[in-house]
DNA sequence: TAGGTACCTGAGCAAAACGCTTGGTTTCTT
DNA sequence: AAGAAACCAAGCGTTTTGCTCAGGTACCTA
């Protein structure tokens, strides 16, 4: 289980979606334009969360992407695991014995363990919960184009694009500063 | 707050050196052949893990590394970010306010709030509880060269290199196979 | 004092991953 | 038919990864 930034774009977007699918499918153009990612880039990325069951899309105009299962059915872990794929690959190949000494290759059990704490700690977040934390910081929804007549008219805030690529944004060491 | 390999591989040779401490300094060569690191990869791991006071050396024949606090005192996070440093740059620079829109900035705080979440996770693993568990797993511990005479007559194993380089083991979704 | 052990440093390098672009094609609505 | 949107694939520049090589420098033993 990787963690990294490609990880964090994806959660983003969809607490992105979970806020805004009420009122329909949402667009990634929409989700590209409120969230500073590449629409490529969320292309990439849907496709594999659609792949992974955790999204629906809906082709032709009005369509966009759906959340296929309630918000509280989805974690943080089935994210990050459908966009980071699993290059299932151990040190010693997945074998048993890695070395020919039996308990030898600490690795593999040792990863395994702190591999499932992890997911188990990122499988208990839910988007439910990154949704309704947005929420509760006063997050203001922009009104429904409810049915399916498109947003056309958008501000289209063409965003001060900085010359920093949407790039790392790992927070580092954010804990040692607090 | 990165989760790549390379904190593993730190994680894996600290837990390596935990489990070996209390006969003396433990060798990087030592390591590197219990766990399948290179040498000099681990050379500048540990370079970092010194810097960052979690580890102490010592020169000279019979030298090596020893932890610089109690294994209780040395938790997972503090090993992770000590190797993966910091590349502090949100997304929006790190100012507040950053499409010029207030509110707009999701991604800032949802990802202070998650990201606190994971290294207070990661901050309650200590390398004692990974080095116990190690214990319990029934792994033994060759004896100890215990006084200065160098281990010179080990049977240096020639472990079979796989020509997979020593890189990603991310196991990926290995809990949905769980 | 000599020599060896071991830490330490820095440059560099192939391969992979990241983030993104380009340029299409399908599918659906109006 | 026009256009909106999802879909798809190839490729590109950059960063990171994991590692090697070539040198040091400090310390210990004999």
């Amino acid at each position: 289980m990787r963690l990294t930034t490609k990880g964090r774009f994806a959660v983003t977007a969809m607490i992105d979606l979970g806020l805004r699918q009420s009122n329909g499918p949402v667009t990634l153009a929409a989700i590209s334009q409120r969230q500073q990612i590449s629409l490529s880039y969320l292309e990439q990325l849907f496709g594999k969360l659609r792949r992974h069951d955790l999204v629906e899309s809906t082709r032709g105009p009005g369509g966009g992407y759906t959340l296929a299962r309630a918000p509280a059915d989805i974690t943080v872990a089935d994210i990050i695991v459908s966009v980071d794929e699993p290059i299932d690959a151990t040190q010693c190949g997945g074998k048993e014995n890695c070395l020919g000494d039996g308990a030898r290759c600490m690795t593999h059990d040792l990863w395994a363990s702190l591999n499932t704490r992890m997911v188990e700690f990122l499988d208990s977040v839910t988007l439910q919960k990154l949704v309704d934390e947005q929420l509760a910081k006063g997050l203001q929804i922009e009104d429904k184009p409810t049915l399916k007549r498109a947003i056309s008219s958008m501000p289209v805030v063409k965003p001060i694009r900085m010359n920093i690529p949407n790039s790392v944004f790992a927070l580092g060491n954010s804990y040692s500063k607090a």
